[in-house]
DNA sequence: GAAGTGTATTATATCACTTAATACACTCAT
DNA sequence: ATGAGTGTATTAAGTGATATAATACACTTC
């Protein structure tokens, strides 16, 4: 539903979350699951956006903060292109692990689950 | 820090997020957690207003989804009531993990966790 | 020099959230 | 009956985040 395509990249966007968000965390992801090469270039800005059909400065916002982040490398004139660092990528994974599961924890206790509780939980999803 | 309490439930809001959706998820998380008994009286919408220092209309909205869910009675002139009926208390709760279980899964496998990685994270979590 | 990059700026619009003030309907104790 | 305390509805206003639009500049490559 929905699914564009670019630069080798899934993109679905919904209006669940603001876009800009939307964009970094599917390429995060995309970086983070190793579904896209290291060094690679991805679309530029204005291609993007063109593809999205969403503002320039919203994917600019986007990739802003993927650079903040050390996962891309941006060159003037060149693009903008996926970091070669292999440990910052695994840097940020384990970081987005360990929010992720942090979160869910938390959530899971604030509503009266114990570690065992959860464990069977996770067990029932299994098929 | 800045954790308040009132009719025997803890709030802590901050600006993360919504505050009515702060309020409605700490007293469901309540509910869930047995932290208090069914049938129980809450504060009054001025009351908790008063309390937490936030605008009537802001609580009142909290209550409102509550009651959605089924969760609270409200009875005109009397006040708001914890639902009696403890399977609509034990479906919300389920629900709950459920949704946040999914969530955390999902998160997981965007950035490349199978299932015998995200056993092994939690697994690690343990002290 | 032209085309394609990233980047910055200014203005505008929209929407969710929150507050404020007020009013009404109901219940209960007195 | 009255008054205090309930939930509820309405209208108005302000704020901030998000997104768009239009434009311009600096850089790289061919």
């Amino acid at each position: 539903m929905s699914v564009v395509e670019a630069g080798g990249i899934q993109f679905d966007l919904d209006l669940s979350k603001p876009l800009y968000e939307q964009v970094l965390q599917q390429i995060r992801g995309s970086i983070a699951r190793g579904g896209i090469a290291l060094g690679e270039k991805i679309p530029s800005v204005r291609e993007l956006a063109q593809t999205l059909k969403i503002n320039p400065n919203t994917v600019m916002r986007a990739y802003q903060e993927l650079e903040r982040d050390g996962l891309t490398e941006t060159r003037r004139g060149q693009g903008t292109f996926i970091t070669s660092n292999n440990e910052v990528v695994q840097d940020i994974r384990n970081n987005l692990a360990l929010e992720a599961t942090k979160e869910f924890l938390e959530k899971m206790h604030s509503i009266g689950f114990t570690r065992i509780d959860i464990q069977r939980f996770l067990n029932e999803g299994d098929e």
